[in-house]
DNA sequence: AAATTTACGTCAGTCATATTGACTTATTTC
DNA sequence: GAAATAAGTCAATATGACTGACGTAAATTT
């Protein structure tokens, strides 16, 4: 923090450009805004372990689905094999992931996290929860089956069937 | 893309973590991937420019909000002076954005989009307002609702009414 | 059986975004 | 006049991402 002056005075002249009427300004914002906070819970945390949010993904979805291929999380994160690598590495060398040879396909390596990685996993995943919990709190049931709809519409199409795929139980987000 | 494998064939084993009943793991994932594809518009459209998400995000709220002083835009960000100032300072040269003394407290420097900035910031507003008209196509009015009501939510509650009033419009979306 | 493809890893170099810390200048406020 | 504020700047560093090139082992195709 030190440097940064937090005020928002905003009481601004703001003449403001004439909104085009059929841009949902008010939505881009709310997200960026959503996703900012969203992630600065688990960004505190990392911080304790000398991890950041590219960590933390790579964690997140290993925990959620033990087994998984490499090229299969470069296809989730949309990241480079070498992007990956150094964090992968860092979790593998600190015991929070491990990998095993593929069963049938011994190329593939398929990573596991470890009790230590579940743990971690599971903590950024309650504060993150928390957050959504809350969000969702004051809504009734079709408002959060609506919440959950827009999120999934805002995926590109073709991805969608995957993501439903990997989120699992494939409930209600038809097109 | 070069070197990536898209296949995400997810028939993996999945013997998965017992999802913690009260964790929305699902939501949680969801909004990761409707970021993730969010930005991914406007980053193909401003790498023509030699720009990237950081210029994207102060030409927004700047474009916005005319008249914007770089303590609010830190503020708005969440980042830091040293932060912004690289950035701030090619969209400057670059002719998207001006400076211009503040007409009461001469130590601020306000800023305004040019005719260029606009545009480019239009520009990007376009294409992902595509993208949120279209999740939000499906939705009956509460579901609109609901969906801008759950990203309002998401915020943390000492910054919602900072945001409320920079979206300006404070229609419904109450605590 | 040889050739090709695939899955993964790695070396090397680069870029963009962000950080902390320290310091300067101009201006306003007390 | 002193203190506080708004903004800018220098320097060093971390993180997350990229491209390009190459190597190795294993599976698949021909």
């Amino acid at each position: 923090m030190t440097d940064v002056n937090f005020s928002l005075s905003v009481d601004r002249p703001s003449p403001a450009r004439p909104a085009p009427a059929d841009v949902p300004i008010d939505m881009i914002e709310l997200l960026f805004f959503a996703y900012r906070d969203f992630t600065s819970d688990p960004d505190a945390a990392l911080a304790e372990f000398g991890f950041g949010r590219a960590h933390h993904r790579v964690l997140h979805f290993v925990s959620r689905n033990p087994g998984l291929r490499v090229t299969d999380l470069l296809a989730i994160l949309s990241i480079t094999k070498q992007s990956l690598a150094r964090v992968l590495k860092q979790l593998v060398e600190e015991d929070y992931i491990l990998q095993e040879p593929g069963p049938v396909d011994r190329r593939e390596r398929l990573l596991f996290a470890t009790e230590r990685g579940h743990a971690l996993a599971l903590r950024l995943m309650r504060l993150q929860a928390e957050r959504i919990r809350s969000a969702l709190a004051d809504l009734p049931q079709e408002g959060r089956e609506a919440a959950r709809s827009f999120l999934y519409n805002m995926i590109d199409p073709d991805q969608r069937a995957d993501v439903a795929q990997l989120i699992g139980h494939n409930k209600d987000q038809a097109p």
